[in-house]
RNA sequence: GCGGGUGUCGUCAAGUGGUUAAGACCUCGGAUUGUGGUUCCGAUAUACAUGGGUUCGAAUCCCAUCAUCCGCC
């Protein structure tokens, strides 16, 4: 049987768990570290398929959920996948919708079979379980799907955590069992909420399964920065070390370069796009915000060090200007930016790995974006 | 020239005799983490057109001046 993924590690730091590789999947390699941009409708917000392109990203991220609700899975599927509806030639990762039911759903009742809830835009009801999430991000066709999982909210107390965790594992069971494309790659995903010893069972059962690459899930979930970090640290580790490790959701610079240290392979985060809506940009130098009056006469470009389409054709006055006067342009050019920027960075840091510098990288510029 | 209206922070605008003169925009910070697309939180201001008067007390009442708007000649 031809084999459609492929993991290579090709450097691991001697000073830390970072780690570089390549991942190779049906849609083309993916270099880790590396940030996937989130384009939950089957859209990076306020940009075209082709202007995601020309950032540099290697893979994006979307939503079954999401796409379930509108659209219509059958419909994608009917049309060729989401390659072809979207226009996109390179990998996707679609999340299974757990934590969308966890996060956005108004009412939602979790049984052991799977969860109903409503439609929170027209009050319709909806049912997705293990094996409808299956069928959904296969229908939708992404490279990689993401198993089915319940997450614990934060602060949550021992005994809620212990069941979601155990749910998540049964749950993980049915979901291998209803997969059955070979060119899809299924990444479990590790529960446990804030208990240490929740964790390292979660990653203990997960990593009983021969997949493709594991999930840490249910972090930034409005946790304390320095509890998330702990229980990436703890449980990165213990996860299958030939296989691509997937922090969810995260994050900043700095989730980036501590991620990367305790062996994170790949991140997604709304981040860059939310915060361009806000106005917020990175730089080199740390965090800005283009609303700021300081950059109504700027000439220079967002970062002087970089190539994206917005730093090599436009000024921060400029798009100061388009931001104030609520033009979306502004926003397409401050996401283009954001996340060039974050794939950069984390670019950068496999470089670093590479290199063997990468703990001097991460000394720098986790100072940088201390702020 | 005559008659009438209006003058409160950079802008808009509450307040019509009584303690530190609302609020919004702007400005300046902060937040945002497997996305309900312009959000949320906080901070900052030499503001009652000018000069008199009435009153224990005036942004508020009276007079004059100036500015501005509308109408008429």
């Amino acid at each position: 049987m031809q084999q459609y993924f492929n993991f290579k590690l090709l450097k691991k730091s001697e000073k830390s768990n970072a780690r570089a590789g390549i991942f190779l999947t049906p849609h083309g390699e993916i270099r880790t570290p590396i940030f996937m941009p989130v384009g939950t409708n089957s859209a990076v917000k306020t940009l075209t398929s082709d202007q995601v392109k020309d950032t540099g990203a290697q893979i994006i991220l979307s939503n079954s959920y999401h796409l379930y609700l509108r659209a219509g899975t059958k419909r994608i599927k009917k049309f060729g996948g989401i390659h072809k509806w979207m226009n996109w030639d390179k990998p996707v990762l679609t999340d299974s919708g757990g934590f969308q039911v966890f996060s956005l759903a108004k009412l939602r009742k979790i049984t052991e079979d799977g969860v109903e809830f409503q439609d929170p835009k027209d009050g319709s009801k909806h049912f997705i379980s293990p094996e409808v999430s299956m069928e959904i991000q296969q229908d939708i066709g992404a490279d990689i799907i993401m198993a089915f999982d319940e997450c614990a909210p934060y602060p949550c107390d021992y005994e809620t955590a212990k069941a979601a965790m155990e749910r998540t594992h049964r749950w993980l069971d049915r979901c291998f069992k209803a997969k059955t494309n070979p060119q899809q790659a299924l990444f479990p995903i590790v529960q446990g909420a804030f208990f240490d010893d929740l964790r390292m069972e979660s990653a203990r059962v997960v990593s009983t399964y021969n997949a493709e690459g594991y999930a840490i899930g249910g972090v930034s979930v409005g946790e304390p920065d320095d509890i998330k970090n702990h229980f990436v640290e703890l449980t990165a580790p213990l996860l299958p070390e030939n296989k691509p490790r997937y922090l969810m959701g995260v994050g900043t610079p700095i989730d980036l370069l501590d991620g990367i240290k305790h062996g994170i392979d790949m991140f997604d985060c709304v981040l860059p796009t939310r915060n361009a809506r806000h106005g917020s940009f990175f730089t080199w130098e740390g965090k800005k915000n283009i609303k700021n009056k300081q950059f109504q006469d700027d000439e220079r470009p967002l970062d002087e060090n970089c190539q994206c389409y917005a730093c090599k054709n436009h000024s921060r006055a400029y798009i100061r200007h388009l931001f104030k006067c609520q033009e979306n342009t502004a926003l397409t050019l401050l996401s283009i930016h954001n996340i060039q920027f974050l794939i950069e960075f984390s670019q950068r840091c496999r470089q670093e790995i590479l290199n063997g510098t990468f703990e001097e990288f991460y000394d720098k510029y986790y100072d940088v974006f201390k702020k």
